[in-house]
DNA sequence: CTGAAAGCGCTTACAG
DNA sequence: CTGAAAGCGCTTACAG
């Protein structure tokens, strides 16, 4: 069905050898002539050369494996775009495996291995307590993580959690609250506790308190928000003014129920995001959020592990940096006379 | 770097063809014993085979191409991710290429032959119109396509657009809107003029026109959205209650547009999205609109995929059904009595 | 039940 | 400038 480089070479009169060489573009390695003859054929015959051959005999498949967590996170697929695109300018194949629920990572892993990748990258924070991964790895394997990996040894990229906690914080603050909540995702997760932390730290130097039950865990869904906004709210003489949500998605949830209960955002609560996707800025109203550069720590990532890949020197570790979007979310709370301080970004 | 079949051979004591056999399960190749020191040594030297090198041999890569237009777009990642589980399931791995825009299509897809890809699956509306894509597909290479590709001997799947139209305009006819406006994609696509035929047919048998100035065309997006809509209400003396835009993303900017002018949803203005995003369900007001099965689509595409290069028969052409889901964006014009027919979705 | 041969489609030294 | 040898890591008939 396929062209064989051998059928180009009998073409062309010259040894299968010799038109790989001139295919490769060596140009020392034959005549002018006899490269445009071979080139030519080539072309005429419609010759794709075989990367399994290749790389069976370079040892390199110039193909990386990328594990994601969940394709329909609009998070992580955003690092996964952006490290495809990366990577495929630098001529690279992605081979991509998702964390099928229920089965072990390490599984996933092996058969990217089994494909021979260059490098892995893994854009899965739902595995950063697996143990088992680590051990399916080789020494050797060029690996670059977004999120953690007990054992292994990878490069971690990503944003400053905490940062990103108290940029949330002291924005509200500036605005004036002082009864403040927070919904926050699965607590066991590192991300989690890291902007719970930079959120609670900075609003306790701010001589502000944040008790436990003003921090409700949900999972990252709008769904699961809406219900532990809910919760919140529920609870008798709660005077809360703002709501910090630990993802746009969260956000949306807790926006849509305070729409429910008739609270108006934010002239009687206030509610900020995190991530900032491209959908945030038309939510009603518009989402103030944290800022994370997912396609950008993407394309890093992919810049990162071709580097490794290559033997150059590369970072053990890079943060990229977050930043605060304000929209229309957030204000001043109820009682207070403060004007507001930041300028609105329009649509 | 990688343990090779010979070393486990020969830490086993035997040939490594006999160890091949036993690896791939082959119980007549070997006696009890021997096949349980194969592989027994194979686990403890952490085997794990080369796909490259079975591939060349066998003339399959167990690996997939997947062609996909653009994966920061919500609804062609939710089908790549179908067809990557159901794939993966299957045990074939996915080579991921996104078209990168101002290069050929044709391109990225070579990359996925040189990798000899036993099929190709292709989420790439953009290119539906690419007379080059067909001129680098092998005659008799299994092709699924989620879009049209001239001159290509590809299975299409999809959905239906002229009964997605339809059922936009059926709902809004029955809550008694006459005054209908929409805002429709790039308007050379086929989608579009298929959801618009079918919005605008469904419109005049119930006797309501659509005339040219009540189609505005928009990209695929919010912000695009949000300033054809603003173009529509600025014509002077439009008495529309009705919009019905392409997709969710463009229906939130509608939304968005009308909530900056004050303007109430569904009191004042109707509006009705297509595809049923997980979001949509959580904006304010919650987005009624045609659920497009994008996942099943896409689980469905790899089935179909699979049966090719199975070589068993498979349907040239095949379309899933949309479904009408009511939320809150939707209810009987301003003028009218009429009681909300459809019950509402809770959230 | 086990092994040796041949070959998949290439690349890379090595000769000439 | 060109070619022939060797080999990448496997699988698959074919013998015994």
């Amino acid at each position: 069905m396929y062209v064989s480089l051998k059928d180009v070479a009998a073409r062309a009169g010259v040894s299968f050898q010799t038109a790989s060489k001139v295919l490769n573009g060596n140009t020392a390695a034959a005549s002018a002539a006899t490269a445009e003859r071979v080139l030519r054929v080539a072309a005429e015959l419609g010759y794709v050369p075989n990367a399994l051959a290749r790389g069976l005999v370079r040892r390199s498949s110039v193909t990386i494996g990328v594990l994601v967590d969940d394709l329909a996170d609009a998070a992580l697929v955003r690092f996964v775009d952006g490290a495809q695109a990366a990577l495929a300018a630098q001529g690279h194949a992605v081979l991509l495996t998702a964390v099928t629920p229920g089965e072990p990572a390490a599984d996933a892993l092996r058969k990217l291995l089994e494909h021979r990748v260059d490098g892995v990258l893994v854009v899965a924070p739902g595995i950063e307590r697996d143990e088992g991964v680590a051990r399916v790895l080789r020494p050797g394997l060029p690996l670059v993580g977004l999120n953690r990996m007990p054992g292994a040894d990878a490069v971690l990229l990503g944003s400053d959690h905490r940062e990103t906690g108290r940029l949330a914080a002291e924005h509200l603050l500036e605005l004036g609250h002082r009864e403040i909540a927070t919904v926050v995702g699965p607590r066991g997760r590192h991300v989690v506790r890291r902007r719970l932390e930079g959120f609670g730290t900075a609003l306790a130097a701010a001589g502000v308190a944040l008790p436990e039950h003003r921090i409700v865990e949900s999972g990252w869904s709008a769904a699961t928000a809406y219900a532990a906004a809910a919760a919140l709210l529920d609870r008798a003489g709660e005077p809360i003014t703002a709501v910090f949500a630990q993802n746009d998605e969260m956000a949306s949830g807790v926006l849509r129920l305070l729409a429910d209960r008739g609270v108006r955002v934010p002239e009687e609560v206030s509610v900020v995001g995190c991530d900032d996707l491209p959908a945030s800025r038309f939510l009603v109203p518009a989402l103030t959020t944290i800022a994370v550069p997912f396609t950008e720590t993407g394309e890093r990532a992919a810049a990162v592990l071709l580097d490794l890949i290559a033997g150059k020197p590369a970072p053990r570790r890079e943060l990229l940096p977050v930043r605060l979007v304000v929209r229309a979310s957030t204000g001043p709370p109820p009682a207070s006379d403060l004007p507001t301080i930041d300028p609105r970004e329009q649509p």
